[in-house]
DNA sequence: TTGACGATTTGATAAACATCGAATTAAAAA
DNA sequence: TTTTTAATTCGATGTTTATCAAATCGTCAA
């Protein structure tokens, strides 16, 4: 069986999370959202605002972070009013834990 | 629950597979690692140098790769004689792959 | 309408990265 | 020993990246 995958999506995504602080918003986000489904049943959705105070980074940085976890498909996000909440998207997630799957020795 | 990962280490390792080339040479060893184990009971192991005929990219490149992929644990080499073998590393892999379970609604 | 606040865009900068050609090392074959 | 072949190291180069400060935009509440 051949490996064909789309690498550039993939390796796409996977740059989505090279970065630690990037790689740290989106695992709030994960957070927050688990969270949300617990308390309302499923809001599965977070304030970004919220999330920015906890970081050790810039506004403008986590803005420029979430653009790029958005644009691979990993998050999405929706204006609300003044603020913006952001979600994840599961079968973008789906799709890198399956490759996975299929990677290494087949004992 | 609080998500206390080593963010750091994650990144690193999702760095590694961040570059298409670099991924693509990943899968490749996941691949022959594959057939081998199929083949022989589980060798699990593949020689690069028949990976890199495949590859469009140079040999320093290549080397330079696969240097990056062993750094964060994704594989292992091991020179014998003239060529080097590499095979993945599976609990690395698995690593990363319990982390996006967590990930998401929890629906 | 004006102020305040969250978010984004812009411009700049320093650091990291991918890649290559040339030189070098390691091991086998002639 | 000399030659060939696989792999690595070195040096250089052009590109991408993370980050910030400053400016701007969008929305709500005085």
């Amino acid at each position: 069986m051949a490996h064909s995958v789309d690498t550039k999506k993939i390796a796409s995504i996977m740059k989505a999370l090279s970065n630690p602080n990037r790689l740290d918003l989106f695992l709030e986000i994960a957070a927050a959202s688990g969270e949300a489904s617990y308390q309302t049943g499923c809001g599965c959705e977070c304030f970004v605002s919220e999330i920015v105070k906890r970081m050790k980074i810039g506004a403008p940085t986590v803005s420029h972070h979430l653009k790029e976890l958005s644009t691979v498909g990993l998050i999405e996000t929706e204006r609300r009013g003044k603020f913006v909440v952001a979600w994840i998207n599961e079968p973008v997630v789906k799709e890198i834990r399956d490759l996975l799957k299929q990677v290494g020795c087949v004992v």
